[in-house]
RNA sequence: GGCCCAUUAGUCAAGCGGUCAAGACGUCGCCCUCUCACGGCGGAGACGAGGGUUCGACCCCCUCAUGGGCCA
């Protein structure tokens, strides 16, 4: 079997998206498990949709995942160099001149105006697939160079033939096949001299020597137009997969625009969700591992990935189902590491400058195994940062007959002790319990809403140790 | 509109002609428990429709429907 290379090759538009960076994963898993190469590819002739940065930030992200490609334009080899589109121009025109000299391709002179209103004339005719009419293919070379030093623009269109049928053996959908009276003479070179894409990416993907294209679904009718130059050019074409899309919860493909879904890489990475996690739930979105294990180390996952388990129909992004499995991954965390996960959005939300380093610890530690993504936390544990106020569904707990009682009997002990670690405020719970024989709920949630103000959170020990001595004595004597 | 792809529970999915149709997330109930969370146990919940092929179809073929993608 010829080397495995493969290809993630983005536009430079903006942060990693979902679903590109799902492309990029299974290209990569499939790279890394026949020990193939991982090329990045910079898609840049859309120039008026590029945006600075937009590269780097894709290749910030796609580490920041653990997705490291082995050549890119930052890690060239020199035999495939340039690695962006706009830098490989030259040789874009120079196939496009041998395209043009074998007569599979022609210049046309029609402008948009001429075009459109031709694909109008034609709808109106009843015609259902309209396309380009050809008009510039029975220009006379006369004509054609006539028009040329006139200094007319042009685009240079591919040649359909006529009566083919385009095939190919979809790693992942099978069998597929188009007819080409379906596909009009599309264009090859845009009058500004570069590419379209489906033109650059022939010219790339063999030039850099690419053995396995697995890229979308949207891409599946693209391919025989790439198929047709693959043939008239001589070379051999990659094996196609296509994967499913991404869909969000509409069923649509997810676009860019939509806000119902968190999108890019950076914005999970900014919640606080760990990379292992999104590389992880990102292979469980349209693959499937043979077993019943959920949760994979990327080293697994290049282990046990395989194609052929590539699922043909489009997965819907499950928010729940990634927060489940960040979670798997948080609990995993040594506590330190979890601390200076959380630590920024607690910084951000509440005042930290008299908490200990032991006191976060043990903050986060009591909220770990809870805890979906960093900065989670920031709302799980608001009552430990926010001014003493009572809950509205805690009044109630507060004209319990009872809690007067236990507050009371609580305090007596409370002031009393030097330590005020949990071992120690459980005991005075206990104590509590023998000196007010009132025991169960009455005399934990007493005590837990006068001290706290809020019904829930962690186990009543811990929560009081973490509030503090003598902030919870003045609370309790407050609330008699 | 044309072409192409898909269709198993709310979601992700296993299945590859004979299964009581896995599993996970979610959901519901019970247990644990001061509460929340965790955990444990259990429940509900699916093969889009119609024709074939076959002794037998989720599985193969056709039609339709629905969803999606690309092109225009």
């Amino acid at each position: 079997m010829k080397k495995v290379r493969v290809r993630y090759a983005p536009s430079p538009t903006g942060h990693l998206h979902i679903g590109n960076a799902r492309t990029a994963l299974f290209n990569y898993l499939f790279a890394k498990h026949y020990n193939g190469d991982f090329v990045l590819r910079i898609e840049d002739t859309d120039i008026e949709r590029n945006v600075e940065g937009g590269e780097e930030s894709q290749l910030y992200y796609l580490h920041w995942l653990g997705i490291d490609p082995d050549e890119s334009p930052q890690n060239p080899k020199p035999q495939y160099a340039p690695y962006r589109q706009m830098e490989r121009l030259d040789l874009y025109h120079e196939i496009a001149n041998q395209l043009l000299k074998k007569g599979f391709a022609y210049k046309c002179f029609c402008t948009p105006e001429e075009l459109e209103e031709d694909y109008k004339k034609q709808t109106e005719a009843g015609i259902a697939s309209t396309r380009y009419n050809r008009k510039c293919l029975h220009l006379s070379p006369q004509e054609v160079q006539e028009k040329e030093a006139a200094g007319l623009p042009y685009t240079i269109r591919c040649r359909v033939p006529d009566h083919k049928t385009y095939q190919f053996d979809d790693l992942i959908r099978g069998h597929v096949s188009f007819e080409s009276k379906d596909i009009g003479d599309w264009v090859l070179m845009k009058a500004n001299g570069i590419p379209t894409y489906n033109f650059a990416v022939v010219i790339d993907d063999h030039s850099m020597e690419i053995s396995h294209v697995l890229r979308g679904e949207e891409h599946l009718s693209n391919t025989p137009k790439q198929l047709m130059l693959y043939e008239m050019l001589g070379w051999e074409a990659p094996k196609f997969g296509h994967m499913t899309l991404i869909v969000n919860e509409q069923h649509k493909k997810l676009s860019k625009r939509d806000n119902s879904i968190l999108q890019y890489m950076s914005q999970y990475k900014e919640l606080g969700y760990l990379p292992q996690a999104m590389f992880n739930f990102m292979a469980l979105l349209g693959w499937s591992p043979p077993g019943e294990q959920e949760i994979f180390t990327k080293e697994q996952l290049i282990e046990i990935f395989d194609e052929g388990r590539l699922s043909k129909s489009p997965s819907m992004f499950d928010k729940g189902k990634l927060a489940w499995v960040n979670n798997r991954y948080l609990r995993e965390m040594s506590l330190p590491d979890l601390t200076k996960l959380c630590y920024p959005y607690l910084a951000k939300a509440y005042d930290l400058k008299d908490k200990s380093e032991d006191w976060l610890n043990t903050l986060v530690s009591l909220y770990q195994e809870q805890l979906s993504c960093g900065s989670e936390l920031v709302g799980l544990a608001e009552q430990f940062f926010k001014p003493f106020h009572v809950e509205e569904e805690a009044m109630e707990v507060l004209t319990w007959e009872t809690t007067p009682i236990v507050v009371k009997a609580f305090l007596k002990r409370a002031e009393a002790v030097l330590e005020w670690n949990t071992d120690e405020v459980r005991k005075i719970l206990k104590e509590t319990m023998n000196d007010s024989g009132i025991k169960g709920k009455p005399l934990y949630m007493g005590i837990r809403v006068a001290a706290s103000g809020y019904q829930h959170g962690p186990d009543l020990a811990s929560t009081l140790v973490l509030l503090g001595k003598d902030e919870v004595l003045e609370r309790l004597n407050k609330a008699i």
